[in-house]
DNA sequence: ATTAGCACTATTCATTAATGAGTGCTAATA
DNA sequence: TATTAGCACTCATTAATGAATAGTGCTAAT
């Protein structure tokens, strides 16, 4: 009995894959008419809807099998089975590695190309919105990673007497602004010294080796510095030390809440939860920038716990030079993973060809 | 029988107010038992509840008259009544101008004022979170109004070789960028001599005037402008052309979605859309620049169609010199409005200083 | 003008019974 | 030996029923 399934996990090992194979189709077949029903699928739908011939009986026998392997359960003695997340990933590491993207979604993301001279910020929440419009779950983006970004341009300006407008042009484009206070009226001839300084110095180095060289050069070479130099080390200090947290932005989590999967009371308040922290989503769109490709993170995979009952695909964008954050989409685990999957690298890709064309490199 | 509640609409024009007094006392109650329980209120439930004592009978011959005049409706022939949109508007209109704001909110609300050299749109974000955290409702704020912000100064960086960044700076404090792309390759000093003319001519001009005033340079005075300044005046009409349409950040819709009134259907529906749109609720916002207090648009009052079941209370923020936008709460026509009132003109009044403070005038 | 009393109405809730989708098991079949 | 047909059984869903309840409107009494 449990031959069969053993099958599933080690395909291909033995030579007699036939009925393994058989079981991987009908749990694809369960997996798939779950996804389009969103109902509990049955021995006798199932028979019908499957490609190739078998009786309800049969299958019944697969069933109980995959259930036994933990594939599918049932939510009462005498409904359908569901497939678990067990059987979603199996099921999404199946899927073809470069799926065909609709002619339709690619029409629809064009825009997201339109967009000369406008901020970064932007081009990101517009990916975002036609992505969750598109998929019609919630969707998220993460702004480019500060520590990552190497400084293209900084500008002092003075303001008013004890306030100085510091500027950050990114290599990607993106622009930081913050107001410093200082306790000594400098003169703009001495902010533009200052500048011109700052900006030999640290031109196309990150911010984070930036923030670093800046303190090593107070600690150690003090004595190196004149009066003016000093100054301006100070000052630069206080300019690069715009810690932001790293910026998301959500779109469409009303359509989460239409999704009839999360009618539930409980799950909309996890969802919500999760929503709020915010820190979980981002520490998973934080980690899917580190390796290439689309991420796929199912139910209970998920380490934070009110994401259990959801899936998130994450893709990276990048420039030329950098991968400076990534978007996803978040929906319930029964999700169309073929066509988020592909929208989403279609997403991620039009999002890269597009910053990286804004980018000063 | 309809005197009595006429009583309520010219009330004081005759000497025998006494039974019209006693009609509104009666409205009153119901309209806070309403609003405190989120139930039909009956005649017996009332004439408990109410300060002075009345039989059910009583009330019940009251409350047909009111229902009669429009100030109350039954769900069905044997449930409590129900306030409708003309009561609410009754209640409010009756409320002291200036209510207590209770120490609780206003402890909460003075991290707001916490954010030394901050970016605006950081402040407004964080007090729309906030307002949305106190009241449990959605809330909006709407950005600074560009039109009427006076440039404090801008600034022209060469960022490539046809690339310029803008940056406008406003006397609120707001931070505009935008890269422009130019033909000609101009060098750094050009735009320096560029911005001290732009900045020279236009400070303390508001975007609008400065717009209107650019074109006028163009179109009358063409031929006294050499060669530099004409240079100047074309690139200074493209970096103030950055006709943002006004943003709005949006706060806890989810808090909406969760309270009882809109657990239905349709409703849920309607406020996705008018979220969705935003312009009608900006226009909302925009409105309420134009007067000074707190406005209240009642269910019905709103003139788009989607919001006919929701309430906004909305006031708006200023600086020293000028209104800059608006922010405000959308909950269900049956909200605490004292306690919602007071919170928005609370929190529109903390907005408003700190952003003073940080304004450069 | 107010109130008590009563008939009437509509919702809500729990109970019951019918329906039906789906399983598991056994025996028959290819 | 793998597949299938047949049948008993389970459990959710649905509709129907009736009792309980909360409320009104009207009339007559105070």
């Amino acid at each position: 009995m449990k031959i069969r399934v053993k099958g599933i996990e080690n395909q291909g090992a033995s030579g007699k894959t036939n009925s393994s194979e058989r079981s991987m189709e009908v749990l694809q077949s369960i997996i798939e008419n779950y996804i389009k029903n969103s109902e509990p699928v049955g021995s006798r739908t199932l028979s019908k809807t499957i490609g190739f011939k078998l009786s309800p009986a049969t299958i019944r026998n697969i069933m109980s099998d995959l259930a036994e392997s933990g594939y599918l359960i049932q939510t009462h003695t005498s409904a359908g089975r569901v497939p678990t997340d067990k059987a979603y990933r199996f099921y999404v590491d199946s899927l073809s590695k470069n799926p065909a993207v609709p002619e339709q979604i690619k029409q629809k993301l064009t825009p997201v190309s339109d967009v000369q001279g406008t901020p970064v910020e932007d081009i990101l929440s517009k990916a975002v919105h036609l992505l969750a419009e598109l998929t019609k779950f919630a969707c998220v983006v993460s702004t480019p990673k500060q520590s990552v970004s190497r400084l293209q341009r900084i500008e002092l300006i003075k303001i008013s007497e004890d306030r100085i407008l510091v500027i950050l042009v990114t290599k990607a484009g993106v622009v930081r602004d913050k107001i410093i206070f200082v306790k000594e009226n400098h003169s703009q001839e001495f902010l533009s010294s200052v500048t011109s300084f700052l900006n030999e110095e640290f031109k196309n180095h990150s911010m984070q080796e930036i923030r670093e060289g800046i303190h090593q050069s107070i600690v150690s070479d003090r004595h190196r510095y004149h009066d003016l130099l000093a100054h301006a080390v100070r000052l630069g200090k206080k300019a690069f030390e715009l810690n932001q947290p790293g910026e998301m932005f959500i779109e469409g989590q009303m359509n989460l809440l239409l999704d009839s999967h999360f009618h539930e009371q409980s799950s909309v308040k996890s969802l919500i939860d999760a929503f709020e922290q915010k820190t979980a989503i981002m520490k998973i769109l934080d980690e899917s920038m580190k390796n290439k490709g689309v991420h796929i993170h199912i139910g209970i995979e998920n380490d934070y716990e009110h994401l259990h009952k959801c899936s998130l695909i994450t893709a990276s964008y990048r420039n030329k030079q950098n991968v400076l954050g990534s978007i996803g989409v978040v929906g319930p685990t029964s999700m169309d993973y073929k066509r988020i999957i592909s929208t989403v690298e279609y997403t991620a890709k039009m999002l890269s060809k597009t910053i990286s064309e804004q980018s000063y490199d």
